[in-house]
DNA sequence: CGAATTTGACCAGCGC
DNA sequence: GCGCTGGTCAAATTCG
């Protein structure tokens, strides 16, 4: 497999309320997982995942994507945990997928579901194509590979208006915000998204940008094969958020840069050889930072104590909550996100639709540990201004969205 | 009493 | 080689 890097670098936050004034070197906030620049693109420096309240625009002036190295395939990214994100592709709070409304595969925007699915098989026109002017510049390999896209520039027009403000003012009710962003496998293409809510953050930035830059590292040389890895940062004060899988804990370490101590949990599940750690963002305690590493080979725990036609009501619920609040549709259709599908009704393209399955089905984003850590973090998220959050970490297991799994 | 947590020790990778 | 650091192990302890 070709190994590449994606390096993706989102604008400033360019959502109220404004955020802290970034570092000067986070001028062109965004990320950076390969570590690699890009001559006349600032070299940004480290990883600001998007809220997860998507109050992310996560691609607006000095939007910058750029994938050096080899060429890249529908193999490299579809096998990878890579999730492009535009200003309007934004994870789903109840399924962690995401709308490619913004982001199209192919120069036709038509029935983008199923050029989706052709792009799994055939990479080769690979474009990223945004609702901006924005300069764009592809590089292609000899064998027509793309192997870099830049976008440099500013967007000549407003920030579209759509989801972000839904989701900001269902931020504003929720109280809570998240981040998240994802990591990709090394041996793969990899990408974070984020804007520069917590750029101020510049420890941990650090610290997550080592890591990925690590993770750059083994991609294109090979040197260590690692689990894929998501890492979500979201606000809340309590430590664990639930996801529904089952978790023990078997570590705790003070790491450098945070004096806030990081706790490693495995999954409970025999032969599951999931772990993700926890920890507080240096500076921002309010800022819980889960990095998942692995891939569960089993389902979600049943719940403890709970119905099933209980779990079937908080599903309706939870989704019908979820829909007024951000102005998306979400469809449930099983227990995994993946199975799910993400139906955005933004004008742009409300034709729109993507399911995460179908990247998971190509054994890429395959990152089950995934799919619930957004589902929940979010929209506990959401139940923590109802203060039916309360319980997560006193009952990590019974919690109220571990059941909507089932 | 089983499960989960705590915590010090140990190990491996890396830089100097 | 040595020290630093992150990650893991496992015995002891606590919890439900």
């Amino acid at each position: 497999m070709s190994s590449s890097a994606i390096t993706f670098e989102s604008p400033s936050k360019s959502s109220p309320p404004p955020p802290p004034p970034p570092p000067p070197s986070s001028t062109a906030a965004g990320v950076t997982v390969s570590g690699r620049n890009t001559a006349g693109v600032p070299k940004f420096k480290s990883i600001h995942p998007p809220s997860l309240a998507i109050s992310t625009p996560a691609f607006s002036p000095s939007s910058y994507f750029s994938i050096p190295g080899a060429a890249l395939t529908a193999g490299d990214l579809l096998d990878s945990p890579v999730l492009l994100s535009s200003s309007h592709a934004l994870p789903s709070p109840t399924t962690g997928s995401f709308p490619f409304h913004a982001f199209n595969w192919k120069p036709n925007n038509q029935n983008q579901e199923q050029d989706i699915k052709i792009e799994q098989n055939n990479f080769t026109n690979f474009q990223f194509q945004t609702q901006s002017d924005l300069l764009k510049k592809v590089e292609t390999s000899s064998d027509g590979d793309v192997t870099e896209i830049v976008y440099k520039g500013n967007h000549n027009h407003p920030k579209p208006e759509s989801t972000k403000r839904s989701f900001n003012d269902f931020q504003d009710q929720s109280h809570a915000s998240g981040q998240w962003e994802l990591v990709g496998t090394p041996e793969n293409s990899s990408i974070s998204i984020g804007d520069d809510e917590f750029v101020e953050d510049e420890a941990q930035a650090k610290r997550l940008k080592m890591e990925d830059e690590d993770e750059g590292i083994s991609m294109e040389g090979s040197r260590t094969v690692r689990e894929p890895r998501v890492v979500i940062q979201t606000v809340s004060e309590i430590d664990i958020l639930d996801d529904g899988y089952r978790w023990r804990k078997y570590g705790q370490k003070v790491v450098k840069g945070n004096p806030n101590p990081r706790s490693y949990y495995k999954c409970t599940t025999p032969s599951c050889s999931v772990r993700k750690h926890v920890e507080r963002a240096s500076q921002d305690t309010r800022s819980v930072i889960t990095t998942y590493e692995g891939k569960h080979n089993h389902d979600v725990p049943a719940a403890r104590g709970i119905r099933s036609s209980q779990a079937t009501n908080s599903v309706n619920n939870v989704t019908s909550m979820t829909t007024n609040m951000s102005g998306l549709s979400y469809q449930h259709s099983s227990n995994s996100m993946f199975n799910s599908i993400y139906e955005s009704n933004l004008p742009s393209s409300s034709d729109t639709k993507f399911t995460l399955d179908m990247l998971h089905s190509h054994g890429g984003f395959g990152f089950t540990g995934f799919e619930n850590p957004i589902q929940s973090t979010y929209m506990n998220q959401q139940l923590k201004s109802e203060n039916m959050f309360s319980k997560a970490k006193d009952e990590p297991q019974d919690n109220f969205f571990e059941s909507l799994l089932y």
